[in-house]
DNA sequence: TCGCATGGTTAATGGTATTAACGAAGTGAT
DNA sequence: ATCACTTCGTTAATACCATTAACCATGCGA
């Protein structure tokens, strides 16, 4: 018979995990700084101070939630993006741009721990590492080195872009390990900063008076984009219904 | 003599104006967050139940903020563009758009109030009127509205925009009090979703590790705003330095 | 079986918001 | 000038919260 983890080991890896889906909970429904360490520990019967033993205080568990966070993103995000045609790019550009809007729209307080100014504030407070620009640009970039392979990409030249800038770009390059020209980097850059652009307006309920359902927008920033990328849309994807979870 | 406001009016007015100062001050040093009824209260030498007399309990503080805040942000704003040559619509673009992104990363907790997170939360529970978006969106609009008239100016045909989306612009286009066809509401939705989102990346230090400086990204940006709107950046704006206050 | 690390407890401290009950003092009318 | 009323402050009490300290039971390895 297999000893495996003690009594102690697995009662301590079961509450850890209640605490931590707890906290999410907490997380959704009240937004960061309605998460308390005291309704946590309420919620799995034990006292307050029990769960010093199991993060380094409320801190501790706000980075736990974003931990968990940032998993569940990614792994959203990557798969939407691989129920697609793995040869028509645009279908994948469009899924997972798509899937990052409704996630973050479907979980607003999460989003602002993940990518908002929850992330800020966390980061100062505690070392949290940049495992979600690294993972999420990695998945845009595999897409843009795709596309740049595949030839046709009509991105800057080296000596167009100005060399501060240019410095920063092959930074960021390194960031999400890819290889393809620091043009390519800067058009990837291009696309993100209007992709979250419209993302935080619309999670923050931005122009809510005129933009209420933010979909008409992003369907015509989709277009601007796959267009700048010379991506072509298939008239499938034009009826694409929001993806839940 | 005149008698003017009364003792208790002018006592009045004064501590409110001074809470609503270390209010802001508490903000700005740690946080919308951070900012507590109690600290303020102590700070102008009163208990905390007090305030209850001049503000909503902490919802209304923050609001109370939130108000000083909206004036101070339009009115550094539009200064920066009134200071420009008023032929040189560019130069106003550009001015408005850096003093947009100068203010917003000399105050990150208050752009969070104003423009962020902040603003989602206190939305829901204070009636807040969108004197920022009509304010603001005017302020663009006006530049927007010159552009137009002037000529030359490329935007898509009305029947060219989907009809669900251009309901929306229209909306947005009385919001902020415009003339201008839709296809220049949407040119001008577009040259915003790429402001927000480089602001937002910048203040919240999103992808920090790559661009800790992120003017390079900003004049690139310009740039790309600038050709679609098919204005010509005179060469003075490239040496300008960011405007401090 | 013993000793110790682990993981829980309660108690205490100090911070927060908010309401209630109360009192001093400014204000305006008689 | 005095009176009643309103305004604006107080203190006290309640109920959260985070965090630390002191303490105790128990699982676990030697």
């Amino acid at each position: 018979m297999q000893t495996g983890p003690s009594r102690r080991a697995r009662m301590r890896a079961a509450l850890e995990r209640e605490a931590r889906d707890e906290a999410r909970r907490l997380t959704a429904a009240h937004g960061v700084e309605g998460l308390s360490l005291s309704a946590v520990a309420r919620a799995v019967g034990v006292s307050p101070p029990a769960l010093y033993r199991y993060f380094d205080g409320k801190k501790g568990l706000v980075l736990a939630v974003y931990e968990d966070l940032t998993d569940e993103f990614v792994s959203t995000v990557s798969a939407a993006a691989r129920r697609e045609d793995p040869e028509d790019l645009g279908a994948q550009l469009y899924a997972a741009t798509r899937a990052v809007l409704d996630w973050s729209l479907g979980h607003p307080a999460e989003f602002d721990l993940l990518m908002g100014a929850g992330y800020a504030r966390l980061a100062t407070e505690s070392a949290v590492d940049q495992v979600l620009a690294r993972e999420l640009g990695g998945l845009f970039g595999d897409l843009f080195t795709r596309l740049w392979q595949r030839g046709g990409l009509d991105h800057p030249a080296d000596d167009e872009i100005d060399p501060a800038l240019r410095d920063q770009l092959l930074t960021y390059r390194r960031l999400i390990g890819q290889e393809f020209p620091v043009g390519v980097v800067l058009l990837m850059v291009t696309c993100w900063r209007q992709i979250y652009g419209l993302l935080c307006m619309s999670v923050h309920h931005h122009l809510a008076a005129a933009f209420g359902d933010c979909v008409p927008l992003f369907e015509h920033m989709i277009d601007d984009l796959l267009a700048l990328l010379g991506v072509e849309r298939s008239p499938a994807q034009r009826t694409g219904a929001a993806v839940e979870r």
